[in-house]
RNA sequence: GCGCCAGUAGCUCAACCGGACAGAGCACCGGCCUUCUAAGCCGGGGGUUCGGGGUUCGAGUCCCCGCUGGCGUACCA
């Protein structure tokens, strides 16, 4: 059991078992290493005054037995209790010896998730939207399986509907010379699509637009799925919508929205009664002209996610999708699935050179891709960018800032870090640090303070996780790093008393796995050397 | 009009599911390299947390009313 479990457990008998006990790290050091809140709370509903009632509890914390080094009441009834030193150096055995997988944790209990993103139509090369859902997505996912959830990232392929045809369209009209049609796609990238498709075709035969379509749609996943791996972002699957059609799953969907009674015909086209189960209005699902609507499919894919034994979907959508979400919600509601999906927007990006937005326009196919965008500042300080802001805000790129190899790029601040401690470890003559190595001599004010960061790992990964923000990772890391370079500027590691020497390796080692497997769950590199 | 997201230092953002004096980075000023990489460290100035009410022992955080900005509001995907 750790200390803040134990703690708690001598708290429990005098604050009752309604009383969540929480241990936080006041923001001052005069405050405690650990402090809760709980007499205060408590105090509330037994109608004693929080001073009292903290007294009572910092009198029940056995502080010999857990080798604290003080216990006290403060401010208007906090209880804060200062750690000693050996349990500090506990943890850098517990770090040791857990490796990469510290920080793990049954937070997630093994839940079933199925986290969905980028899912970009198959019509181009990926935007800088994308790039930012990838790098979110991804991360998600790497934090959620840390934390002990089960978890699988799947792309959904928009390779049905009129979209692929317009492509088809626009790939045909360059393969003749031409401009693409007003609605098609009439970016140059549709240009080198139309000269691979017709290798050793003649252009001017009567081609049909799907086939092409469906050719050109496959080059271009195809794409899509390299300029991603590059990116280190991976998919279990990539989920076709035509797969679902072949199935005639749609119209499954529509006939059980039909059973539930959520189904009426009204001029002439056939509706969901959405406004019944949370949506703003009545969706039509089939068009007058006999055409489903796309609510149809992407409802039919949902709960095939959930007949495969998902419990909860996690679904990243952009911005141009909001209006989406309530009638997905409500399809699903009306089918017994409410609290199965959980949609998180991914706000916009605009991305800045010299000081103003970079002009983009979908029309013109003048698009910053996420390709030229790693061919200009690079995978770590892509995602590490993308990563830093919370998802549902929109988001600034500094491409200049980006670009900039020194102190003012963020990315470096951390990588930096690492690369410092490969660099102690690589030298010689010094004890090699190990889990059994005798850590008593570790207990300056900046090792304590660097242990006591390192210690907040699986907790910081838990909370996360739970709260779909992997971009706490980040800002955890930084702090990591700068209670890092603080260490290291104060205390020499090599070339102190061998005892002293092998201590503050040990805790140098700790600190270089937490850093790594940190910037792992980014997708962000842990560089030996800068 | 309605919905969603946001409004915190000059700029970009934090603040651990309500906590003790709101913190970092950048920018600006000044220090620290014979020794593990100075892409670092130390110090300095900077704030009515958009405004107004409410709940609470306690509110940047929760509720209500405004104001400002972004996005979305199709028998398109």
């Amino acid at each position: 059991m750790n200390l803040k479990d134990r703690l708690t457990q001598s708290l429990r008998p005098l604050v009752g078992p309604d009383v969540e006990i929480r241990w936080t790290i006041p923001k001052h050091k005069r405050q405690g290493d650990l402090s809760t809140n709980a007499a205060m709370i408590a105090a509330g509903r037994r109608g004693v005054p929080p001073r009292e009632l903290a007294q009572e509890l910092a009198r029940a914390i056995p502080a010999r037995e857990l080798a604290l080094e003080k216990v006290e009441v403060a401010g208007p009834g906090f209880v804060n209790v200062w750690v000693g030193a050996e349990y500090y150096q506990s943890v850098v055995h517990e770090i040791l010896r857990e490796g990469p997988a510290y920080g793990a944790s049954a937070a997630g209990g093994g839940r079933s998730v199925i986290v969905e993103f980028v899912s970009a139509n198959p019509t181009g090369p990926l935007n800088v939207v994308s790039a930012r859902a990838g790098a979110i997505g991804d991360s998600l996912v790497r934090v959620l399986r840390k934390a002990g959830y089960r978890v699988s990232a799947e792309f959904y392929v928009n390779d049905s509907g009129r979209q692929v045809r317009r492509l088809g369209e626009s790939v045909i009209a360059r393969a003749r010379g031409k401009q693409p049609p007003e609605d098609g796609y009439h970016g140059g990238d549709v240009i080198e699509l139309a000269r691979r498709i017709y290798a050793g075709r003649d252009p001017s035969e009567a081609d049909d637009s799907d086939e092409i379509g469906r050719l050109a749609a496959e080059h271009n996943v195809e794409r899509q799925r390299a300029v991603l791996d590059r990116y280190r972002v991976a998919f279990d699957r990539w989920f076709r919508e035509s797969e679902l059609h072949e199935q005639d799953a749609p119209a499954r969907a529509l006939e059980q929205l039909r059973e539930r009674g959520a189904i009426y015909e009204k001029d002439g086209a056939t509706w969901f009664a959405g406004s019944r189960f949370g949506d703003d209005e009545d969706r039509v699902v089939v068009t007058s002209g006999g055409r489903p609507t796309y609510l149809l499919p992407d409802l039919a894919y949902h709960l095939n996610k959930a007949a495969r034994g998902n419990k909860t979907a996690i679904d990243l959508l952009g911005p141009d999708h909001h209006d989406y979400v309530n009638r997905m919600q409500a399809a699903l509601t009306a089918l017994g699935h409410d609290r199965f999906l959980e949609v998180l927007i991914v706000q916009q990006v605009h991305l800045v050179r010299g000081g103003e937005r970079v002009k983009m326009s979908k029309r013109a196919g003048k698009l910053v891709t996420l390709g030229e965008l790693l061919e200009e500042v690079g995978v770590d300080v892509a995602r590490y960018f993308f990563l830093q802001r919370k998802t549902s805000t929109p988001l600034e790129f500094d491409l200049d800032l980006a670009r900039e190899q020194s102190d003012r790029n963020p990315v470096y601040y951390v990588q930096y870090a690492h690369t410092r401690i490969r660099g102690i470890l690589r030298q010689e003559g010094f004890p090699s640090p190990n889990a059994d190595s005798d850590l008593s001599p570790l207990g300056q004010p900046e090792e304590i303070e660097l242990i006591k960061h390192l210690e907040r790992f699986g907790e910081t990964i838990a909370r996360a996780a739970d709260t779909r923000e992997p971009q706490r990772l980040v800002g955890y890391l930084e702090e990591i790093a700068n209670r890092f370079h603080k260490f290291y500027t104060a205390h020499r590691v090599v070339g102190v008393e061998p005892d002293v020497s092998e201590a503050r390796g040990a805790l140098v080692l700790a600190a270089g796995i937490v850093l790594k497997e940190g910037l792992n769950l980014l997708g962000v590199h842990a560089p030996e050397r800068m």
